[in-house]
DNA sequence: TAAAAATTTCGAATTTTATTCGAAATAATC
DNA sequence: GATTATTTCGAATAAAATTCGAAATTTTTA
C-alpha cells in the first residue's frame, strides 16, 4: 500500500468530469449538479486537491492572441547516462518548453515547443538549447495546423 | 483589419498571467492583485472570454489517480488530399486523443494519445484508427516519462 | 486641438456563494 | 453488532459576484 492508490467513487469522478470541463464553475453550481449540499462537495473538492488528484485549475489562452503562432516537437538524442535526467529537467526550465517526454526508441528526448516564429525559435535553439549538455542532435518538427490541442482525461462514470 | 488583432494592454495580461496560473482564483482577489476594483476586472476577464482570449477554465487532472498511465505520440501518414482534413478531423473526435497537429516533414500527423496501458492503446488503434479512411501508416512512440506536460503560455510583460 | 463619442473604471447596493462547524447520518472496522 | 471513522447536512456568517448609474478616462473626429 503506498500513496498511489487513490479511491475515487461515482461522486469524486463526476465533480472532476464537471471541474475538468469548467474550472470556474462555483462550488454552489456543483452541488446543484450532484445534489448535495455545497459543504459536503466542498469538502471533497479540498480533498481532491490535498491527494493531488486536482493538480492544477489553469485557463487555456488562446495563443494567437498573444502572438504565439509556432508550435515545434523536437526529437533529441542526449549521451547521458541512463540514471540521470538533467538533461529534461534543464529543458524542462525553458518556459517555451510546454513539454518534455523521455521516449522509447532510437531518440531519447521529445519536446514540445511553442514561440511566437521560427526566428524565436531558432533563438531559443541557439541560446538555450546550446547550454543544455548532453544533447547530441535534435530534429524539429514544425506544426502547420493544430485540429486539437487538449489535455482532458476520460474520466470512467464508475 | 480583421478579428484576429485583439488589443492586450498590460493589465490584460496580468490577468491572463494571474488566471492561468490559477483559474480559480477569486475575482476579488485578481482585484486586489491589480488595485482596481472588482468590477472593472469582472467587466475585462468577460471581454477577455467574448474575444475568445481565454479559451477555457480547466482543471489538470492527475492521470495516474484515474489509471490513465500511457502516453503515446503516433505520426502518421495519410493519403489524403491536401485540402481536406477529414482523417485529423475524425482523430480528433476520439476522446482518448488529445491532440492533433498537422506536421510538415515527411508525415503527416503527429497525434497525442493517453489511454490506460498498451492494451487499449492497442484496442484504440485496433477499432477506431482502424476505421478511419486514408490513414496509411503509423509510427508509434511510447512515452516512458513524463518531466513537464503543461500548455502555459509566455506571457509578456507589455 | 477642442468637442463629441466611446470606453473604462468606480462605488455602493443586492444577490449569490464560500466557508465554518456542530450534529446527524452513513460507512467501515473490529 | 458495537465501536470508530468518515461523510453529509444545515444553518449561520463572512466573503465574493454581480449589477448599474455616474464619473473619469481614452479615443475619435471635425
Amino acid at each position: 500500500m503506498n500513496g498511489t492508490d487513490i479511491v475515487l467513487d461515482k461522486t469524486d469522478l463526476s465533480i472532476l468530469r464537471l471541474m475538468q470541463e469548467n474550472a470556474r464553475m462555483t462550488n454552489a453550481d456543483l452541488a446543484r449538479e450532484l445534489e448535495m449540499a455545497p459543504s459536503a462537495v466542498l469538502e471533497r473538492v479540498k480533498k481532491l486537491e490535498q491527494k493531488q488528484v486536482i493538480v492544477k485549475y489553469t485557463t487555456r489562452i488562446n495563443p494567437v492572441a498573444l502572438g504565439q503562432t509556432l508550435l515545434a516537437f523536437i526529437a533529441m538524442k542526449s549521451s547521458e547516462g541512463m540514471g540521470s535526467n538533467n538533461t529534461a529537467k534543464e529543458l524542462a526550465k525553458i518556459p517555451e518548453v510546454q513539454e518534455v517526454h523521455h521516449i522509447a526508441g532510437e531518440d531519447c528526448y521529445m519536446v514540445k515547443v511553442r514561440t511566437a516564429d521560427s526566428a524565436s525559435l531558432m533563438d531559443l535553439m541557439r541560446n538555450k538549447f546550446s547550454k543544455i549538455q548532453n544533447i547530441t542532435s535534435t530534429r524539429t518538427t514544425i506544426v502547420l495546423e493544430t485540429v486539437k490541442e487538449e489535455q482532458q482525461l476520460v474520466i470512467p462514470v464508475k
